[in-house]
DNA sequence: ATGATTTACGAAAACGGTTTCGTGTTGATA
DNA sequence: TATCAACACGAAACCGTTTTCGTAAATCAT
């Protein structure tokens, strides 16, 4: 087993100073030609690579970037991961991954524990139970700390920090209007608890384009359902009570599962009954008939979270730089749910 | 902004050296009464943590994991790395994700950047083209290295480290003997490109059920598909050409683009045609109609690798202790797309 | 009162680098 | 020959910890 060289092993070896060795490496013009290329031809044969955690130590940078989300088998999380990854590796970094399982003290700890040296800066998706309790202390102490952060669509007003999130209002909006100029009246949503800052955003745009259209809010027309242990009948029930010929999804895996109960109620998509869900995800594109979504651009959000950060990260501490928050916009993919 | 405090700034700020402040917050005997709760009340107040970046120095342990693999927007994949995330974060570990891209240029550079002391140790699966060229010079520097590796599911025999694998052969074979069970003759394989490890034991599988029942290896029956940009009409032509009523599939994808397409040509799954695809994700579930499928209980392999790893980690260095290779058991999940 | 133990703390080395500054040697210049 | 700059290198500080060892003062036994 050939352990790692160091420094130090090189200098005694060649009987020069370990300073002597650091600028030969570095090819520093203070070094005599011979003694450089001895040191240089050494290191070569023997495989010498500076040792990270030195290095981190001495430059106060680690080159890790912490990436924390509440879940990771989730296709919109994993594009986004994708995204930040691809980015943060071409600019030399390297990517901490936690996963906070929507719990809030998960991610309280892994953000603790990361805080403590370990990252240069966070890429964080706010957990289910963090936005329902609305309690962001872990996220100002980080932020106070000069750390940056960096919020990715599920993002709160109280936190101070760059975002990066979705034109879900907008979009939603979008999607509702294209219901109505295809002649549906009967629109309903299948959504999220509210606490959930995307869903909130994504009924206001629904609700918006209904007001616009002179068509009342029905809350008949609204299933809030929980992201986990989905309930089947919670759902026919809701389809069986109120006439409905359009539904706007909240998610991909809403929109599939509402659509497989409705086809074995002998309704026919997107004749009788029209879907439009959120995550253009490989769901989606596979399911039959084939559903019309929203797509988040994840890699999008992900590469642009990583390039804020990394901005952030690299600038002269003393420099002033107010938070942005940048806004993707997102895209209406058509396919089978709905009619042209 | 509050700066993280260190143990100089305490042991300044009251007067006492670094060394005192040190063992008075691992409350060590060698210090006073007075001192060490003066210290330790003044830690608390100004929330101290140590360092990790200095610990890991001094401890030469990072209690850092290095997981590199082909794709993150898979879920296989993703649901291995909650299985490695799980483990790892109760057992106090991080996880430093790189993807390959299926690219082994990728793979070399990642894996040599995490090497120079960034990480304790590896979990890895092997992209494509380090599989094709059979090329693991990376893979042996980091073992001759002492840094404990461990490959799953993509592993090579010349590649000595522990390995936690799926039983492809036997489960193919299974799969396959579940088709002849229902009376189906025309069996065919839909895979990969053969330098895949995995698909060459599946086909091994494939063909082993076939050779036991009498079945002569028909070449025109297995299709070898890339392992992304598929081509529909290949599909379809395969389909077109040749009498066949069971389909063996070593992905989720691969089984559902071919349904889709036989469906398109007017067969009826799995009155006329049978599926079985690997990989027991969101696909199977939801596609219609669902599809039986080889489960691979990626998170249970997730944790095994964790803990092959945390375990050779931990371990004295000059304990000898031989590589193992655990084999995970998949599962048959039976769903629509077979008869019963 | 003297020598031996404790007690309570500090100095310093170590982990593996980078970087500033100092210094002995060389050759050129006045 | 005396002065000086350039050259080539080493010593040491520093990043933030832990840990070994040394030691002054206080306590104890004799």
């Amino acid at each position: 087993m050939k352990r790692k060289i160091t420094l130090k092993d090189i200098a005694r070896e060649l009987e020069v100073s370990i300073s002597t060795v650091s600028k030969a490496l570095k090819n520093s013009e203070e070094i005599g030609r011979d003694t450089k290329e001895k040191i240089q031809a050494f290191a070569k044969l023997y495989n010498y690579r500076p040792n990270n955690i030195a290095l981190s130590l001495k430059n106060k940078r680690t080159k890790n970037i912490g990436v924390v989300i509440p879940d990771i088998v989730h296709y919109f999380f994993t594009t986004v991961f994708r995204g930040i990854e691809k980015y943060a590796n071409q600019k030399g970094y390297n990517v901490i991954v936690c996963v906070s399982d929507e719990s809030f003290d998960k991610e309280v700890i892994n953000t603790e524990l990361l805080a403590n040296g370990s990252i240069d800066g966070f890429i964080m998706s706010l957990s289910a139970e963090t936005q329902q309790k609305m309690d962001f202390h872990h996220l100002l102490e980080i932020t106070e700390q000069g750390i940056p952060l960096v919020l990715f669509d599920r993002a709160d007003d109280h936190v101070p920090c760059d975002k990066v999130i979705l034109n879900d209002t907008e979009i939603s909006y979008q999607a509702v209007n294209k219901f109505l100029a295809n002649g549906r009246k009967h629109i309903a949503l299948v959504t999220t608890e509210s606490y959930f800052n995307v869903s909130a955003k994504r009924a206001e745009g629904y609700e918006a384009a209904l007001s616009e259209a002179g068509i009342p809010i029905d809350p008949a027309l609204k299933l809030i359902l929980p992201y986990r242990d989905i309930n089947e009948n919670e759902i026919r029930q809701f389809f069986a009570a109120t006439k409905i010929d359009a539904v706007l999804c909240v998610n991909e895996i809403f929109a599939v599962q509402c659509m497989a109960i409705v086809q074995k109620m002998g309704l026919k998509i997107p004749e009788d009954i029209s879907f439009i869900g959120f995550t253009d995800g490989i769901l989606s594109k596979f399911v039959q008939p084939t559903l019309t979504t929203i797509a988040q651009h994840g890699e999008r959000m992900g590469e642009i979270s990583a390039q804020m950060l990394i901005e952030r990260i690299e600038i002269e501490m003393d420099v002033e730089k107010p938070y942005r928050t940048e806004i993707v916009e997102a895209t209406i993919i058509e396919r089978e749910s709905t009619v042209n």
